[in-house]
DNA sequence: ACGATCAAACTGTCGGACAGTTTAATCTTT
DNA sequence: AAAGATTAAACTGTCCGACAGTTTGATCGT
């Protein structure tokens, strides 16, 4: 006996459910908005109890692959690839308080400028064309009353992540929309917001659209890390009030 | 009737037990080490059945706040805030081919870029000391035969968890790890691993050491951007053949 | 033709049972 | 008395059966 054997741990019942669907799922076998079987068919098929299946249901529900409802033509069925698992993981870090704000704002400001120094680089016309049809959206929000400086904000948010996109880092993007989940309390509850300010927000992202209009990737990452910065620093002002 | 309710979906009852001992773990109530009474106990806590509770264990589990063992003064135990669910969350992401090898090499490139010029900004005396006594034991393992590399590559490993921990930000740590773990079988499959690799990875490594002790960040992220972006142009190379 | 009612297909929740695993105490055996 | 074997106790793991709650589509009555 040389060698070293593992200890060979069965695995949990409910787990091999769940690495099997996670296979059918990543293989493609199940595609967003299919349907699982119900819990009965699953527990005929995997032979098991039913108690086991919504173990594994459970599992798969909180790795944001399946959803669940209830009645006829309910049942479990596969999303598409989503961020909430990340959002949910950074969430629970905040709490944990092993994360704090500067920690998510230094975060967001590496990978903001990132991203637009790679926007810049890779977009193409259309992109700067939906870029600037968000802006003109955005800009309209502002004239308007404070009850839809809301919807300036879903546009702000769109921006950003759209510069994800056209970076065409799927992981930068998933973490970015991670961070805004958790960093937009923060900037609603603490900054001062006026029609000045959003104003000022909309400069900043009409510069940086310019600069990655104009393909310099050099510009648009300062533009970006100072704009977040400038923000950042804004609210940490008033935290601290 | 103006204003609009909220459809008021009464939670089900397995989310309610995840959201209250997710609160107490975070509030401190619940610390890393500390046992969660037996299942038993928890149904007369929450007043609900068994099937419940253990849904309720499954979330959290997954979660990674709790990990659970059978037998006697067996149960759930809370965790150390760890790195495994966003681990898990990125291979998924990577087993659904929503995130390319490429992605996964960016993505550390801007991460260990950023977290090498933090580092050469914040490290004092005692940092450096701990990097170079890593350094050292590295350097040990490289000389020896092949079978010790597997060594050397975890000092690597932990040269680089280090620099973020001295950078101080979890959450660049965290993500780290995350796109470590995931990276790493790529670069145990495809990198042509000699000692003349490894000397070349070794010195890369003292070079980035040197660029913080010498509180130099530009030069620092520079280094670490180049090192990273060699071995990724390497493996890109050797995964084409 | 239109709304009310009802049946069917599901998930949500409960209780009870027993098997499997781990720890610690107790009981042998030398 | 020390080392090993046995056993009891405290847990989780798995199964079954039952019924309540929810949603959809069909059926019925007007």
């Amino acid at each position: 006996m040389n060698v070293q054997f593992k200890k060979m741990k069965p695995l949990k019942s409910y787990q091999h459910v769940v690495d099997e669907i996670v296979k059918a799922i990543c293989d493609g076998k199940l595609k967003a908005g299919d349907r699982l079987p119900p819990e009965m068919k699953l527990k005929e098929l995997f032979d098991t109890s039913r108690g086991t299946i919504r173990e594994a249901l459970r599992v798969l529900e909180q790795k944001g692959l399946i959803a669940i409802r209830t009645g006829v033509k309910g049942g479990a069925r596969v999303l598409e690839a989503n961020t909430k698992p990340m959002s949910d993981n950074v969430a629970i870090l905040i709490r944990q308080q092993k994360v704090s704000l500067q920690n998510l704002a230094e975060f967001r400001e590496m990978m903001e400028g990132h991203i637009s120094e790679q926007a810049a680089k890779m977009a193409d016309k259309n992109d700067i064309k939906v870029l600037n049809t968000i802006l003109s959206q955005a800009k309209d929000h502002i004239k308007t009353k404070p009850s839809s400086w809301k919807e300036f904000h879903k546009m702000d948010a769109s921006f950003h992540r759209l510069l994800a996109q056209i970076a065409g880092n799927p992981l930068l993007e998933a973490n970015l929309v991670a961070v805004h989940d958790n960093i937009q309390i923060y900037f609603h509850q603490y900054l001062p917001w006026s029609e000045a300010l959003l104003l000022d927000n909309y400069k900043d992202l009409c510069d940086i659209a310019k600069a990655i209009e104009q393909k310099d990737p050099i510009l648009a990452c300062r533009l970006a890390k100072d704009h977040v910065s400038k923000f950042n620093e804004l609210m940490e002002k008033n935290l601290n009030d």
